[in-house]
DNA sequence: CTTGACGGCTAACGTCATTAGCCTTAGGCT
DNA sequence: AGCCTAAGGCTAATGACGTTAGCCGTCAAG
């Protein structure tokens, strides 16, 4: 019997694109066995269980991310990069859910995990694009939580069937990214003028 | 021996108290009946099985945090409601984790669900609140998704120690509300100015 | 051609959700 | 008071899954 030639990447990326077709949480180590023609005792020659598969796809997911974001927001500034990193941070979240919601399950195990690096990444991208609104220091953590919030929150509500009213969703994101961007400009001068000119 | 005296809603709710104990995701049939002082298949009297259960505890969640946030917003209107509906949105999340959770593993599953009017009358109190806002019809589904988003996908990253700078998790929660309340002001003109005056 | 690490496989085990079927409890009815 | 039935416990059994142990063929390096 001829052998199968899987390597740990393959298993990897085999198991991510099985999490994005049915879903994360219905991801097993039998289902990934059968769609690699093997069975599934297999697998474990290559991966570490079901954890360490777990950990592989959201260290995937957070480079493929990083990278989106890389490339979407290369040669843009200010609101043009705001607008080119919340529509691919979408594109991904909407074309992988599995491998995201992976990402979302899994925290760094230690202080040499990888995945610290791979997600510091994904989050230098969207820093970089704050950079464009010159904010003040103090501010720019504030910002980069309220942008991956957003983002986040908005990303997995669609992907998971939360939004129930039948107004385009793609109106409410560009509204939303709209709403940021407004924000952050006019959170350049200090935005403490608290309720009416 | 005497009986336990259980009911659908007593398991439920020790299911969800268990749930925000240990998290969702470590919820199991075994660790509720022990809970219980009963043995696991004497659950099945009360509920349907494991993906009945989790939505019985949707329910409880999505009912309990339209409570939360309409009391909070009980006679607040404008920014004072935003910002108490916000901080009892996070409070509730933070307070309950595993039902929140559950509730975002959950859909309705027919017209007739329950489920549907508990989530309607949560999205209900944040409507209330942007109509302080006097937005225009065709804007508050948008203004509704960005608030939830953001609120949701804030609550989530903190609970889930998504958020790894020291600085403080609270501020960046104000500042965050602080720009949405702005932002919902600056829109009550319409905000088509594209971007320099 | 040999050889040894590598990568398949079968068999077996533990955990968990679920179902079937029994038996006691406890409250309502006569 | 005493019965009778529905409800609510329990034990036993099944099946799906993850995981481990141990066997045996493959294949590339020497």
């Amino acid at each position: 019997m001829p052998r199968a030639g899987l390597t740990a990447a393959t298993v990897t990326e085999a198991a991510a694109a099985l999490a994005d077709e049915v879903g994360f949480s219905q991801l097993s180590m039998g289902l990934l066995a059968e769609r690699l023609a093997v069975k599934t005792p297999s697998l474990y020659k290559h991966v570490g269980g079901q954890a360490d598969l777990a950990h592989r796809i959201a260290v995937l997911a957070a480079t493929e991310l990083g990278d989106a974001l890389r490339d979407a927001t290369q040669g843009r500034a200010g609101t043009d990069a705001l607008v080119a990193a919340a529509r691919a941070m979408r594109a991904y979240v909407t074309a992988h859910p599995g491998r995201y919601a992976a990402g979302n399950t899994v925290r760094p195990t230690g202080p040499d995990d990888v995945l610290t690096p791979a997600i510091d990444r994904m989050l230098g991208s969207f820093s970089a694009v704050l950079r464009g609104y010159a904010l003040d220091a103090d501010q720019e953590v504030h910002a980069l939580r309220m942008l991956r919030s957003m983002l986040h929150g908005f990303a997995v509500l669609e992907v998971e069937g939360g939004f129930r009213f039948d107004t385009d969703v793609d109106d409410s994101f560009k509204w939303m990214v709209d709403l940021v961007d407004h924000g952050l400009r006019a959170t350049r001068t200090p935005l403490d003028a608290p309720t009416s000119p």
